[in-house]
DNA sequence: CTTGAAGTTGACTAAAAGGTAAACTATTAA
DNA sequence: TTAATAGTTTACCTTTTAGTCAACTTCAAG
């Protein structure tokens, strides 16, 4: 019953995609109405916040499509180090693309945005490190697996993980702050060797 | 001549602050001035924009203070690897006094305003970038070291920086995404096992 | 002790931003 | 066909922000 309308797909679309591009704390509600083509008084009728928005669009742009390319790449099917080599390159090629369409490296805007709204932004923040959350479990699964059949090196799997997600989202960080892609062209081999080796000593 | 004032200093102050605990997007020319118990005319007097404002805060901050640390820690009668592991724990030790002090994690500035102004803002986020690079050449000259007394595997040092800086400044962006300094516990030994190993065959 | 350079202040404007509400429109179930 | 529901629009208000300016203060050199 009652009027339909896809206005609320479109502001969180523009949301996402403004986030994306600029950033999380330059924003307006101005901005994003007129990106979406939606009066504010519409903005208002579906959210209360820029923040609120915000973090519906994270989650939509996780659950509505990050996540599913995420299970295929990491799928169980595939040997345990090659998903993180095909995932490292699949970044890479992403990124190719995203560089060809908006003249810029734009990286991973969860990551982006995270490190932007730490204690200035409950809502967003807490998304933000949700969904990076779930990405690493993804490492770790895949660093287990590989360590069961004896082709990484044993260590406690969820330290490694971390470890091999901040070079992962650095690498990201740096090729958009660069707009330089060589940060991301040799990822795959450097989780490999990350993962491949004996865990050094500690120091001292 | 005529009269003699620091507020100029303190603005720079001011600003490096909150960019560092906030972020650069979401601060305004009124709260950096309140913060550095300045009217708005005399920030007009020494700056002519936020953007300007906040690239000399960059530049000041790096060259009369954070780049002595650096010299000091990458000193060449260090051992190369040690220099590195070292430096890891400095930032490990800074991290923890600005935790106890902030009730945060807050990483390192140029790397979150870097990525936030990306094609934003120009002055800073080239600003940004002029200090990562500088700070790359340490690793890079550290890593060259290393190789050379053949205490890291051979390869090309300038790829491998990166490599490692993208690994230091993830775990570090991490680390405040989180709050949590265990992405940086053991950094020192994760960059010990990046460099002392053999470099993986490209994949495919 | 005056003059000019250096810095400060407060009051101001204009624009941008956030936010509201009432009238309006489209859709559909009864 | 009408009434309720869902969404849209416009006009408006308030607050915040950027940015300007002329009057004022402080300092020190001559």
């Amino acid at each position: 019953m009652g009027r339909k309308s896809d206005a609320k797909e479109r502001l969180l679309e523009a949301a996402l995609d403004l986030i994306w591009k600029r950033s999380y704390g330059v924003l307006t509600i101005d901005a994003i109405c007129e990106k979406a083509g939606v009066k504010k008084g519409s903005f208002y009728y579906f959210f209360d916040s820029k923040s609120t928005l915000a973090a519906a669009a994270l989650h939509e742009s996780w659950y509505s499509c990050g996540k599913e390319t995420w299970d295929k790449i990491f799928s169980a099917s595939t040997a345990p180090l090659d998903r993180i080599t095909d995932f490292m390159k699949t970044v890479y090629d992403g990124q190719i693309e995203v560089q060809k369409e908006h003249g810029q490296v734009l990286g991973c805007p969860c990551f982006s945005v995270g490190s932007e709204t730490t204690s200035e932004d409950q809502a967003v923040s807490e998304k933000a490190r949700e969904i990076l959350g779930k990405q690493l479990r993804y490492f770790e699964s895949a660093i287990r697996d590989a360590q069961a059949e004896g082709s990484s090196a044993p260590g406690d799997a969820a330290e490694r993980a971390k470890c091999l997600f901040s070079l992962f989202e650095g690498s990201l960080a740096q090729a958009r702050i660069h707009n330089d892609l060589t940060y991301l062209r040799n990822l795959p081999e450097a989780a490999l060797g990350m993962l491949r080796v004996q865990q050094a000593e500690p120091v001292r």
